[in-house]
DNA sequence: ACAAAAGTGTTGGTTTTACACCCATGG
DNA sequence: CCATGGGTGTAAAACCAACACTTTTGT
């Protein structure tokens, strides 16, 4: 056995931080301005502080990135990325979060002016380090768990109607969906929304009633994306 | 900002290596032989190799920890672990993987004498660290997974008969199943099972058709577990 | 009145479930 | 012949996709 097994390794948090914007998935990415990959894109992140718990580094970053707070936002371990040379500097363990975000028209970052952007997933590619890899992982993720979890709610405001939720889904899957369908899967599934009570016309057309998310964690029967 | 940003850690890996022993699903364990913890069960892991990816530094802690080659052994990534105080002896962050085997009767430890055993998870508990709750989510893991992929047939010889492949999922999730129509369900399912053309009479009864895995990947339609 | 969006009803097809029934072996 | 496990048939129930139709707003 000649492999040192004492191994010291730097920490980092990377963010897969996703939104659904123009009916479009897009990811939060940001400029480096110090090399390595100097000028490139990449996801937004940082090292992890030394008595700082993984997830607390993430909403940390979150928060610096977005000016966000992270009530509200969903937030999840993504999976940890920890290839020898995947950066130059040396040995670095990079655990990378995924966040979902309602699309916020004010405080966020995105405004360009720190160097941050949000950009179609479409079109995000080239990445500086393996972050190619992690967001395709992250978008990858987003997709299979709005099937069977209500995490599409996630990317709406706190009341949001059937068909708001309706266009997460199809921004997410890239596929339409039948709005009369759509609406007896959700409203019949349970513990996915709960009626607020209240009616909105911000969508034009006849009101629609406001819904909350549910309490249920997982969905029965679920969203399928054939 | 006070935090100390630039953190340094120990990295290792933890391994959840389950298996279906007696109609229960199991998980290795092994008896720590020093401090801390010392004399506490845990589950098998150590330390990253210096220039070793951490996929690498799983498969080498399975192999020395069940004497068996990881060709064939479904390994896949798990969750990592980096709360601050997580191990008493300084900054550790862990890895963990989660293994699938079949009941191997021979090679594999287990037999005690390198300390190690299989332990039916139910009873698996007061585990070293924070493997308990690293334990419950390898555990989750591998009931979620049985419902959209293949993932079963890791817990069987690589010639198996449907029966058996139905062993797996009612030990795994605790639940009887209609033999008629799982038998129905899987080889209507396309890329799940194979028939290899062979038949055996090990269980008893009437001879029993072989299969193979598939080359599926995902499973359309899923094995619902309500 | 008309367009646009929300929501309900209906229908025919597929999937699931429960269970009756037949098949092939060992003892 | 009987016990044991393997596998098929079938009918009722549940589920789902497609789409006609009604409701309620803004202009």
């Amino acid at each position: 056995m000649t492999i040192k097994l004492v191994s010291v390794a730097l920490v980092t948090v990377d963010l897969v931080v996703l939104t659904v914007r123009d009916g479009a998935l897009a990811a939060l990415l940001v400029r480096r301005g110090a090399a390595p990959y100097k000028g490139r894109w990449a996801l937004p992140g940082g090292f992890v502080g030394d008595d700082e718990d993984l997830a607390d580094a993430a909403g940390r970053e979150l928060e610096e990135e977005t000016g966000l707070g992270t009530v509200g936002v969903h937030l999840e371990q993504l999976r940890t990325y920890g290839e020898p040379r995947r950066d130059p500097r040396g040995r670095v363990v990079t655990v990378a979060y995924l966040a979902l975000l309602p699309d916020l028209p004010s405080p966020v970052a995105g405004t360009d002016a720190s160097g941050a952007r949000w950009t179609p997933v479409a079109t995000a590619s080239r990445l500086a380090f393996d972050h190619d890899r992690i967001l395709a992982d992250g978008v990858e993720r987003a997709r299979a768990k709005l099937e069977y979890t209500p995490l599409a709610a996630a990317f709406c405001a706190p009341e949001f109607t059937i068909a708001e939720l309706r266009h997460v889904y199809e921004a997410v899957w890239g596929r339409e969906l039948d709005p009369r369908n759509f609406h007896r899967k959700v409203t019949g599934t349970p513990g996915f929304v709960v009626e607020t009570g209240a009616v909105t016309t911000r969508n034009g057309g006849r009101p629609a009633q406001l819904y909350r998310r549910g309490d249920a964690v997982l969905l029965h029967p679920a969203m399928l994306r054939p």
